[in-house]
DNA sequence: CAATTATTTAGCAAGTTTGCTAAATATAAT
DNA sequence: ATTATATTTAGCAAACTTGCTAAATAATTG
């Protein structure tokens, strides 16, 4: 089959996409309190409340719902909205797939990534 | 045995060493360019000099030495200066090791860390 | 020792992130 | 409808990051 440059396009912006994610992930894991927010949905139920999420930090409300919105963002977290509560859990694959796949290409030492 | 504040002390600082350590590891990932210089140590002989790696980067040689620099200190990559060159490697451990442990708190749903 | 090569440090400007307070939105209850 | 509750948006100041150029350090060669 032939190749169009549509999907050559396509191609490229597809690595890039890759890219671009892996930066939202990475930024999104750079700070402390997201990180800690994740640990939280994952050890406290699996789903929280934003407010429950809040109330066990001691910044104010709105700073921890920019971090939520950050974490959203990056595809680290789902959110599913139940009246005026939002309720957020893990999105898991995003974790445990794309940040270990990044990472196991320090293990085995085969092929080496597209833009090398 | 006996607990001494000394002990109690050193056993809070340790704990937020390791939570220093990580914030260099994520700070340090947070950045594209420096998560390219690791895959290309990985993917380029394991060992190359400060100018092997700058080499492959548009952008100038001091910034890159500077993002060479983050990585040291978030102890992602080891140094070893030969004459006038500096050699880095990977300091794989940090890699599989403490990153790895982190991402592990999402597969198996056991112990909650300590400051949960 | 003077010149060259490898690499880092200093210092600045531009851009980004974070945290705050105040105000807005949106659903639920009275 | 008015009030209360849950949560977000706006907008600002402080702090941090990044990239640059110019200058410094440090080992090597002529």
């Amino acid at each position: 089959m032939a190749t169009s440059p549509a999907d050559a396009e396509s191609r490229q912006s597809r690595a890039e996409r890759e890219l671009e994610r892996l930066d939202r992930i990475f930024a999104a894991l750079a700070h402390r309190q997201r990180r800690q927010i994740l640990l939280i949905i994952q050890f406290r139920g699996g789903r929280l409340t934003a407010s429950q999420i809040a109330g066990r930090f001691s910044c104010t409300w709105p700073t921890t719902s920019r971090h939520l919105r950050v974490l959203e963002h990056a595809e680290l977290v789902k959110v599913e909205a139940r009246g005026r509560e939002r309720i957020y859990s893990l999105a898991r694959e995003a974790m445990t797939g794309t940040l270990a796949d990044w990472l196991g290409w320090f293990d085995k030492g085969d092929k080496a990534p597209d833009g090398l």
